[in-house]
This record gives C-alpha cells, structure tokens and sequence, in this order.
DNA sequence: CATCTATATGCATAACTATTCAGCCGCCGC
DNA sequence: GCGGCGGCTGAATAGTTATGCATATAGATG
C-alpha cells in the first residue's frame, strides 16, 4: 500500500504497542460513561479525542479488553488478574498509578497519577530489575535511568506487560 | 394465520406471560453453563428442552433479562450493590499500604510503607471525608487534622474498617 | 357480543459485530 | 543491510443481533 497515507494520517506514525495502550485507555474511560451503544458510537467519540481507528480494529479492542454489552451498552467489567503474589504487590501498584510511557533515549519517562511518582518510583526501585540504573521522582513523573537505548525500550517494554 | 399449527406446536396454547417466564428460566439456566455463544445456539438449547422460539424472540428476551455478551459469550449478569469503583481504589490503596494508625487528641497518625505516605495521603484527600481537615505527608507518615477528638476516633475507625 | 388494548410472537431485513485477508512496520538474527 | 517473524491495522465481507411490521390471544370495557 502507500505509506503516505496510511491510515488516513500523515501524520500518525505507526508505533506498536504505545498507540493501542493509548487507545485502550481511551476506550475505557469512554465505555465508563456508559452511553455507548456501538462500536460506531465508540469510533466517534475516539475520534473527538483525535484517535482514529476502524470498525473492525474496536471489535479487536472490545474483545481484548473484554467488555461487555448488556442492555444494548458496552459496560467495563472489574476482574481480579492472577499472578504470582511476589510480583502482585509490584503489579498493583502500576496498574493503579502509570498513566503512560515514553522513551527518550536511555531514559524511560513514565507518567503517574498526581501525588503518586514517588510510590511508583519506590516500587521499581525494589524490584531490582538490573536494566535500571536509578529513578527519580517529582510530582506526577517518574524518570528511569537505563544502561543503554535498548534496555530502556526493553525496561518500556516490561512495564507495558504489566498493564 | 393458522391457529392449529401456530408456534408449529399443536399442543402449546398461547399463555401470555407463564410461556415467557418458564422460556426465560430456561434460557437462565442455559446461559449458566457458560457456552453459549449466539442467539442460534441458544435456540437449538431450548428446543432440546422442546421450547420453540424465534431468534427474534430471543432478542428480546436477552434485552428483558439484562445478560451480557462479553468475550464471545453469554452470561448472566448478577446484580449486586458494587462499592463504586473510586471508593474501591481507594481501598486497594489504604490495604497495600497502610501500616499503623494512632490518634493523638484531634490528630490521626498514620504509618505507611516506606516513600509511600503521600500518596495515602492523596487518596484520604480525595475521599473528601467530612471529619478530615487537611493532612501532611512525610516520607511514611501522614497526620489527618480532625476537626475534634471525636470526629478523629471516628476517622480512626473508618480507616480499619477498609482494612 | 363487538371491540379495544396490551402483550407476545414470527418473518424479513436493517443494523451491528467478528473474521478473513493482505499490507505495513519494528525487531532480531544473519 | 536484508529477510523472516510477529504484532497491529483497514477493507471487505461473513456472521450475528435488533427491529418494523403484521398477526394472534387474553382480558377489559361498553
């Protein structure tokens, strides 16, 4: 195909990984309004938040995140994930608190919620993951050191599993 | 149209309301064993149980039974008063990281994990509890100002609850 | 009794959702 | 670098669900 305008946008690079988190995350707090009744409906009110994306990829999505339609509305449904206990505590934490991520180089940037960088920046701290050399923690960012380009995409990467 | 053969059931007079009530414990009872993936699938299940009935039919009676499709699959939504979901995060914080909680006068003192005073801190914030004042964070400590010693034991013993 | 109303239903089809297919991109090993 | 692999995507389309309409019955009403 011609990559110009791929999807419709020139200017939307492809990024696997990042953008579907993104949207993911979009689609949630959507769905949590709980005036959603179709896909369709979904795809226009990504779209006022400047997310563009098809049909067929919201069905994928629905699926992924499994959402539930009763009523004739798409609902969230709370589940509980299981994992080993060790990680759980580590686990919680970032799915409670990481609003995104980003690499610059050899520095993983990663957004909390308000107030929370520090507990965030605490946490990956204790897990003792050796691609990080150090954290540091202001208001609502959390900057990690890593050894090298790679190892920060791979650190970017670990974190997103968790989510 | 023909009434001897109607439904394609000689033998199943018309009952406004009880067919619909026994159709609709049937279908609980089905969707309950968790492998029903469509409308037609359900159907062919009610006919092993000689009910005979539409798609359409079936249509409604999903919309008047509230189930939902999630993940492929019919289930039955069991409705209960959930806490809402800010209040559950609220307590997922307060068990992940409080530790100790003492009152001293009109003042609760609250031991957290390690670097993570502020960020119980925060979320005693945002609960906008009455009895609250105002609260301070150190690095594992957070003091709650109550407006009177009453009103602090009263805190004192919202906070143990949600442990 | 004739008729009116509310509920329940099936058929046809519109509306909606899932899946198949092919293209694109980043990553990894050579 | 270059080719293969795997994840992500849109377009087309197959598959599933909702709905407009006509009809049937029970009960209410005059």
């Amino acid at each position: 195909m011609h990559a110009l305008t791929w999807r419709g946008q020139l200017f939307c690079c492809y990024n696997p990984g990042g953008m579907k988190r993104l949207r993911h995350n979009a689609i949630l707090d959507i769905i949590r309004s709980g005036t959603i009744a179709s896909q369709e409906e979904l795809m226009h009110g990504l779209k006022a938040r400047r997310i563009e994306v098809s049909q067929s990829t919201l069905s994928r999505d629905i699926q992924e995140l499994r959402l539930a339609k009763t009523g004739g509305v798409y609902t969230v449904v709370e589940s509980e994930p299981v994992s080993k206990p060790s990680d759980e505590s580590f686990r919680r934490i970032i799915r409670e608190f990481l609003v995104d991520i980003a690499v610059a180089k050899n520095i993983v940037v990663v957004k909390t919620g308000p107030g929370h960088a520090s507990t965030v920046s605490q946490a990956i701290d204790e897990t003792g993951w050796p691609e990080a050399i150090g954290t540091i923690a202001g208001e609502n960012t959390v900057f990690i050191a890593a050894r090298s380009e790679k190892e920060g995409k791979k650190l970017e990467r670990r974190l997103r599993e968790l989510l």
